[in-house]
DNA sequence: AATGAATGAGGGTTCATTCAT
DNA sequence: TATGAATGAACCCTCATTCAT
């Protein structure tokens, strides 16, 4: 109908998430003004009410999606090449890019500072945690063992404490750990592997 | 002279750290109403008040008192017995005991959500994440890798990854992981060694 | 019945009257914290409220007190001995005596900075400023006109205006102004005089 | 370039300062709220937060615009026409005026209720009002007793009492002492004259 | 659609008042 | 009686949200 319009809307409507992205990974949800998100849009203090309907809708989109985003990502890892291992790594080198990192960090800092996190999201992220992206997963852990790559032990535990860790990385301080994404990947492989 | 009137200050200002140190640990310093805090310690709004100038003062005592416990904890490290392996794993489960859990969450929310933290309190945290814990347990590292027990690389490098792990475990949902830390311990230690 | 008590009790009161009058006089009622005059009494935060009701219980009999005093010293002023003028003069001087000085200050606080002021003082005020002090003095005046001292002109008016200059005056800036009260004194007179 | 909004600001800025100077005046600083100034300005509470960063600023601003418009003023008496009891008798009508008396208040009021007054205004209001605005006026008396229109005696000291007498006139209840201007400034002046 | 001024609910803090000792 | 710790209402101020332009 009116998709000139709409695709404005819909450019609009990511420069706001970008901005709230950012700023939201930074500081928390209550540690982050609608200002700070106007000013880092670089747009005026009211206009994302005509795009969200309140700070909490805009963190609550953001969170969906980057699970959305997450679980995508970890339904591909089956069809990644190359070993169990060598799928892993890959996962996590993804997972711990530049442009995926500030996903991981806004669901991190929904659990972290819990309040002001609209209660939906915190069902939403509890699901998603304790279930989710780590079934898919665990098959290929499973081989992994199988074939002596990995250690053995629970996939499930294993998992869930992988990610742990990686989640934490992500929250250290950015810029001082950046440097040698390849190296810590290689480490973090060594709690699965033998 | 006054040893009970000291003392009744004493308990109380330990009884609002206590509730503060919890809601701050969970909810970062913006998250955190003194409500909460006064809810938690089971007082009146007000009381904090008395004990405490602000909520600021409050928020950076914790700090420092969790800074220098961790680093006075460190620096015991060395006196421990055992290999260094078995150093730094009796070290690590001491920081992840639940008593001092919560404040290592602290710190890091300290440097996570950066909104709200003083200014003061992002100048220490700094100083002592650069150079405090880490230097004090590089020559342990080292004769675990003299030794054959831990694998190469840059003992500084290696350190700061392994406490970002364990740092990003703590923030991990308290309940879900407490379970099995003799473990996760175990699996943390694979990192460092060969 | 118990006159040592009831002894104890009245030195009591005057102790933390005084105090009030002294902060009240200089701060306002708004202005003063009853830890002030807690302090100006050397007594404890919550004592005052054994003698009085409350702040604007304790407010409110100073003032009542200040308007009698003031009242009877209006009365007096006919026994004086002298002419007119010189009975003014002396209840001129009487009123700036630092003695007195807190009280006349006191009063004009309550009609200066409204807000805090019980509205039943604020009556009291309207009704003495009003009438009665100068009432009494009008007479005064019309003899000291007829004999040629004074100036023409509406005895009340010529009264009114005195004495707001007269409390005008306290409130000045005490320390530099004390020094030379007899000056003023009779500068004071030139407004009544021919 | 941006005349209308920066004149739009200025109206709000003016808006907010007639209603503060309004109750600030009345009630001192510490016995004012915040309310009271946006229910006299017809505004609600967060506005004047736009305009201006605290109450405390607020005060000071209206402070040393009054100070600077009560020191052109008497800058000027010397240029007005007729002898020196003329001249100080336009200077005693315009300071009594409605549209100044608030100013003139305001600065008593910070004299007066200390409590609450910011230390720069204290400073402010002590550096003026023991240099300024009678330095200006000495000559004028000197003129005036040397033509013998003025009574003898230290000009400085006159002067001194002169203003106390006038800030004094100006805390009496206003609306009792308003209706006769011209005849109290002819009774002040009766200070300075033979 | 976009701006930014305006609103007002809510959080930090103070302080009059009460209460346990 | 006296103390001073404890309470909680109320004030200053911020900021999510709305509204006039």
């Amino acid at each position: 109908m009116l998709p000139i319009n709409e695709k404005k809307v819909d450019i609009r409507r990511e420069q706001i998430k970008k901005a709230a992205l950012k700023v939201f990974a930074a500081k928390g949800i209550s540690g982050t003004k609608m200002s700070m998100i106007a000013d880092e849009a670089g747009i005026s203090q009211g206009l994302s009410y005509r795009y969200f309907k309140s700070k909490e809708e805009l963190f609550t989109t953001l969170i969906q999606e980057a699970l959305e985003e997450s679980k995508s990502a970890m339904k591909n890892v089956p069809l990644l090449p190359g070993t169990p291992k060598e799928q892993i790594r890959i996962m996590t080198k993804t997972i711990l890019d530049e442009s995926n990192k500030l996903s991981f960090m806004l669901i991190q800092q929904a659990n972290a500072t819990s309040e002001g996190v609209p209660d939906n999201v915190k069902k939403m992220i509890e699901q998603y945690t304790s279930t989710n992206p780590i079934e898919t997963l665990i098959p290929i852990v499973v081989k992994g063992q199988v074939i002596g790559e990995f250690c053995e032990g629970d996939p499930y535990q294993l998992l869930l404490f992988y990610f742990s860790l990686i989640t934490g990385m992500m929250l250290q301080d950015l810029s001082s750990i950046e440097c040698d994404i390849d190296y810590h990947v290689e480490l973090l492989l060594k709690i699965l592997t033998r």
